[in-house]
DNA sequence: ATAAATTAGTTTCCATGTCAACTATTTTTA
DNA sequence: TAAAAATAGTTGACATGGAAACTAATTTAT
């Protein structure tokens, strides 16, 4: 078996992993009224302080559209807050409120049950070396495959 | 750090890596109108030869309304053959048409460069172990994460 | 053997994700 | 410095994905 063979296996098990977690995470988050993409816009946001959509577009590789969408729902159900940019009137400064860090301080709680659980019997090691892997590859397909 | 720490990044990665293949998957197939999805239940029935909704709504993990609507658009476009089951009438056989499977071929054609290029320069050693990696996460994640 | 439960697949409704076109602003360039 | 190009974000149209309710057939249990 060589090297191409395995490429395809890698990428069909990406995707069937990443739709059963986006699957699993939309569960998880139902009774927040969020979902899996929702909620990573809301994390980023917590975890930056404040930022720009822009920067999550080319972080999390998202359409802006998209990203757009979800700001404007996450602002609807107060969990964000939308400063102006003094600086650039086109683009707006994002922070999480205090209830957006609540519902955020929630989920995770969840999100960390959950991952005990399916972590459970694997070692330690064997994890980070599987998030090594992954930090390779998401370098790899993030930065777009060259013709 | 210990294993708690390694379960979000990890999550959080395939989901990222997911999202983007997905997205790449559509852009890649876009010329045969199919999107990701849509072609992994057309590749699914083709190797199989034959086979039923049921069983690739267990194999694929997907919705069965999800797979009942790709098979209907799949039947529509003329890339796959619906036989009644004699054995059971709620259910039937499904199979590709040879123009289905001639556009599966130019599929795989295209999709086989583009993995060339992202597996340009990992090594193969390295390649095998993902492959084992997403193997094990892929069966922690589809037999459910257990009370 | 019949009623109840299960199973295979479909349909409907609705939220979501994507694309393209758009506005407004900022940066580049000629 | 004025025109052209690029950038940040929004909007509308449209296909898709998912939950629930549904039909029809099959299996299980009484």
């Amino acid at each position: 078996m060589n090297s191409e063979d395995f490429a395809p296996v890698i990428i069909g098990k990406l995707l069937n992993i990443g739709g059963m977690l986006q699957r699993s995470g939309n569960q998880l988050l139902l009774p927040f009224n969020l979902n899996q993409q929702q909620f990573s816009i809301l994390f980023s946001i917590e975890k930056a302080g404040k930022v720009q959509q822009k920067s999550m577009v080319n972080q999390l590789m998202l359409e802006k559209a998209h990203v757009s969408k979800i700001v404007k729902k996450l602002s609807e159900m107060g969990l964000i807050e939308i400063k102006a940019d003094s600086e650039d009137k086109r683009s707006s400064w994002l922070s999480t409120t205090p209830e957006g860090s609540k519902i955020m301080k929630q989920c995770q709680k969840i999100i960390t049950e959950w991952n005990k659980r399916w972590i459970n019997g694997i070692d330690k090691n064997q994890l980070k070396s599987i998030a090594d892997d992954l930090t390779l590859l998401q370098s790899v397909f993030k930065n777009g495959i060259e013709k």
